[in-house]
DNA sequence: TTTAAATATGAACATATTAACATATTTACA
DNA sequence: TGTAAATATGTTAATATGTTCATATTTAAA
């Protein structure tokens, strides 16, 4: 319950929860969800930090980046669908999000 | 988006959360809710003000009560079903629940 | 028509959260 | 080995939130 309070917490935020949206389509490096959501580098680092305390989202390491992706704790919880069926991505970052799709990350991030 | 927002952070609150369990198995009046939790009523008169606020819950008027339930357009949202079956009330409160369920309100509440 | 029960509301306080900025850390590569 | 890219962290100020207490409102019933 108090475990569930926190991810709930950590999901009740316009920034959060679209990255999460972002996540459910595949995993991203912080400088690709800069660029899809448009906001500032530290503003995404602090927003990952509180999905990741929460346990929702983990990352790897990859070259000089980190790869975050939605963690499996998290994937075994009925919200984690449930929360991608009630809502989309606002269109203008869904289309951003389609264009990255198409480029692989070293040409993107450099 | 930002209606969901809302809702999450309703949602994002222990009280307010098992209050939303509560009403999963049934309508309820506020001084059941107060019963069940053993919290002041204030306090669940505020917890359900922000519920209702966010359109998680609704009430209907009969006598001197107000009886409150998961609202029509919450039950329709994927995350209602997902949130009763990702967490449970804890047991004190579930055992209260099931006593309280025994009892006619008008005998309960006087 | 007053009283008591059920409930809501408002103010005050302590605490938590957020955004923005500056700075630090890590890693690849010239 | 030094530099730039990718990312994290710390700090501060503004804002929001949760709890408690006191008070107000509504309704039923005596």
């Amino acid at each position: 319950m108090k475990k569930y309070v926190k991810i709930l917490s950590a999901l009740a935020d316009d920034t959060r929860l679209s990255i999460i949206l972002i996540l459910a389509s595949g995993e991203r490096c912080v400088c690709e969800i800069e660029d899809i959501l448009k906001i500032e580098q530290s503003r995404v680092s602090h927003a990952l930090t509180i999905l990741k305390n929460a346990d929702i989202i983990d990352f790897k390491k990859e070259g000089k980046w980190r790869i975050y992706f939605i963690s499996t704790s998290f994937k075994k919880l009925k919200i984690f669908p449930a929360i991608t069926k009630d809502i989309q991505l606002n269109k203008t970052i869904k289309k951003r999000l389609e264009v990255l799709s198409k480029i692989s990350r070293k040409e993107m991030c450099k």
